[in-house]
DNA sequence: CAGTATCCAATCCGATACTG
DNA sequence: CAGTATCGGATTGGATACTG
């Protein structure tokens, strides 16, 4: 058995990491997945704090993982609609079990702060 | 039922997302997990492309967390020990889901983006 | 050995203004 | 409406050198 030298790479979780979870994409998946197919508008109004610049790189690299859908109307005005892919909708079951492990994790997490910064 | 107006802090991903996915923290607790107690210089074997400089940022981080522990030896010369928590350690099955996901998404990520790219 | 200190480059990100 | 263009500030991260 042979030891890779460079666990970054090694880490079978290091890829996904990159996709999924850099900022502003699980917010975004998760508002797509709750409230469903959703105007670049809306989603501007679900995610008050984004600007739409930010909003606009963002979708567009989710589009291109392959994880949200976009469709575009060049109606007058224009209407473009942003909806979860199969693949996006199959990271549920893990953002389920994030939640799950936040329920008790962050707390958890927090005393550990808590006595960290009291030393 | 009320809906919150802004999913980025009712999505119960996004909080966990910074604890556990922040730039370097899974490779890090995937090394200590996969190779059990290490110490500092072992730690910056395994991770060769990491620094110093940022490899003390993120097990402060980690460590204040309550995810990784630190003991430290002031002989001559100095022995800094690092291992993961049961804290840490409960994050094993979501780490295994992640890279069961990995397994299919991936190579789906993969295609979706050469489908993108060549338009 | 296990870090710190310093400097610098790249990136990100928000604010603002503008357009088809 | 659905973006794009531009600018500037702040944060991040690497390279390098140094210390108890």
């Amino acid at each position: 058995m042979e030891r890779s030298p460079n666990p970054e790479l090694a880490c079978p979780v290091a890829p996904v990491v990159d996709i999924v979870f850099s900022r502003w994409t699980t917010p975004i998946l998760w508002a797509l997945h709750e409230y469903g197919r959703q105007r670049f508008g809306e989603l501007e109004r679900l995610l008050p704090t984004i600007t739409p610049k930010v909003l606009t790189q963002r979708l567009r690299q989710l589009e291109r993982d392959g994880l949200v859908a976009r469709t575009y109307h060049a109606e007058m005005p224009p209407r473009a609609e942003y909806e979860i892919t199969p693949l996006g909708a199959s990271l549920g079951p893990l953002f389920a079990q994030l939640a799950t492990w936040a329920d008790t994790g962050l707390p958890e997490v927090e005393r550990a702060r808590q006595a960290y910064d009291s030393h």
